[in-house]
DNA sequence: GACGCTCATGTAATCGGTTGCAGACGGTAA
DNA sequence: TTACCGTCTGCAACCGATTACATGAGCGTC
């Protein structure tokens, strides 16, 4: 493939003129122009990237790492994000970190050999080096931001959802029907999602002064976790007469239980999830949810990532976006309380 | 951030010598060695990878165009490539193009500007500057791998199950129940993958001397086609018995689509999906489906495309992975045959 | 006719690594 | 002592663009 000198030569002008005719046409005479894009076309030229982000030590790419991308959740976010960057004139550079810490370190890596101009942490963990970064940027701001996962610890601005509030609302909804039993199954508790979201159904169920009454289990986001945290709760003396869900997949797994076991949903036993997966419809029944802008928190962080790499001033404030409460059928009022 | 001559002074050697260090440390003396990791730790450096990309004209990446990252069926594509490509050393760079042709053009500018070493292409279509590569390099044979779609056309190697044969299983399994009327619904018939599987399915439905009642609908994997393909099907003099689905959220979407008009599945209707997407066992009842290897779709194009960088002679050859029908409950006999 | 201004273009330094080649050095064999 | 060899390190060219600065042409004005 062709370079910029051959272009240059071929046009009979400077290799200067050749990359002003690219990048800023306007200063240059229309016949010069002319000559250039003919040779341009003629030679089948295209920049050499490396040599452009090594003079301009900017990359045009983003780093994007995601816990993983075959959950439906991540992978909505994640188009989010590409759509949006690839509208502002970046590409996407993928990590898929298995929520595994090491991986995580290693895609941070990236960002400090410059391969990328920008990190988009999906998970709740800020690696080393990017925390690292962030420090040494102190007080400015380091290109590194959240999605979902708020918490001012991490020192980095981030798009998410008020998730106690919208757990607290959900289990609102559940006690309007006339549960008093509920159960929740959690995602893992190290992330602050999930304690955000324990703490506002917690705070809903002693408002209720149900707290005996309030059972939690703990889950891992999976179905499998789901079905099983569900098969405890089920199995109980005097089991819940309705299930919150950390994500729809768990819902899956708990509605997949309650049949196995018998049981008739919502007639039995109300489901809750959250998210709001394209897949939470065509369950049966179709699942209340809480529903999460997921295109939108993607499209989020990535502006405000901009927004940083603009500015190069002080941290942007984080963005905080609204739910919604989906009811579909998967919800009713409890056995007891139906005439 | 530092560069290679602060580490280099520090160190007291030249910048050669960092270099070897860090990237063929054996032949450099033990001493000098630690010498340079010492002032390599004291000024947290990284090489830069613009100028080492630009100097070694490798990037180690890998670029990757997804018709749809939302669809869960490529997204677990994606994470076998990602999987593969970190493994081997490569980075993703990932293009969602939404199935628009601008965008996959767009994306393969990206190969000639040599931000990527080699191109996957997970849709059907080959953009215009990576056909033009191929043309460019041949004989040799240019780094673009294609994954799921095989088409000799195309002239680049694939990755893929065989789509004619798999749909012809799906066909003799519904037949074996004693099913006559079946319905299919196609997905977007430019792309090789459904044409092959609607050939499968025809030949099989010519065998059975069954031409005449066999009923094809097209949709474009979306729930909502399947819906719709659904309604069509059903809502016939003499409605298909079987409705085939070319992937499992049109399968979904069927399922939506006769439950609604009152039909039982698989009682009144059996209903086969293809893919055997995560969800495919959520649904009510769980769907019998025709399962891929995704993951290992996605690590065998990197595989293919990692061999073709390392040799660049000729071709290798293209790769069938095998497919299982997988059986579950919404297929059963047709009423008629049921006593 | 000299001066100053604008506009278009060229010159050359620069980004930060990698690597072929050569030289230094110490040891061994002739 | 000299020749030779192997090991380690440094020199400097090179990858391919961008861009600050210099240059010069063309034009208007006093």
């Amino acid at each position: 493939m062709s370079n910029i000198y051959e272009v240059a030569k071929r046009a009979g002008v400077s290799t200067a003129t050749v990359s002003r005719v690219l990048s800023q046409p306007s200063v240059v005479s229309p016949d010069t122009r002319l000559k250039v894009m003919q040779a341009v076309e003629l030679l089948d030229y295209a920049p050499n990237s490396a040599a452009k982000n090594l003079r301009t030590l900017r990359t045009g790419k983003l780093l994007v790492t995601v816990p993983d991308i075959s959950n439906p959740f991540f992978s909505l976010i994640l188009q989010g994000i590409e759509d949006a960057a690839q509208r502002e004139g970046y590409a996407v550079l993928l990590g898929d970190t298995q929520h595994d810490e090491e991986r995580e370190d290693r895609y941070a890596l990236m960002l400090k050999r410059k391969e990328a101009d920008g990190l988009i942490v999906l998970g709740h963990r800020l690696p080393k080096e990017a925390a690292a970064l962030v420090r040494a940027m102190a007080p400015r701001c380091a290109p590194v931001v959240n999605g979902c996962e708020f918490t001012p610890k991490l020192g980095i601005p981030s798009v998410h959802i008020d998730n106690g509030k919208a757990a607290a609302e959900a289990m609102d909804y559940l006690y309007r029907l006339g549960h008093r039993h509920i159960g929740v199954i959690t995602g893992p508790l190290v992330s602050p999602l999930s304690r955000d979201r324990l703490r506002g159904a917690t705070a809903r169920a002693k408002q209720q002064k149900a707290e005996r009454d309030f059972i939690v289990m703990n889950g891992d986001f999976s179905i499998e976790s789901g079905a099983v945290g569900a098969e405890r709760l089920l199995g109980r003396k005097t089991p819940p007469t309705a299930i919150f869900c950390f994500n729809d997949e768990m819902a899956m797994g708990a509605v997949e239980t309650a049949k196995r076991r018998g049981l008739r949903v919502p007639l039995d036993v109300s489901i809750v999830g959250f998210d709001d997966i394209r897949f939470a419809r065509c369950i049966d029944p179709p699942l209340t949810t809480v529903a999460q802008p997921m295109r939108a928190i993607g499209e989020g962080t990535v502006h405000l990532l901009l927004a940083i790499l603009a500015s190069d001033a002080k941290a942007p404030d984080s963005i905080t976006l609204p739910h919604t409460l989906t009811i579909r059928s998967s919800t009713a009022p409890p056995r007891a309380n139906r005439r």
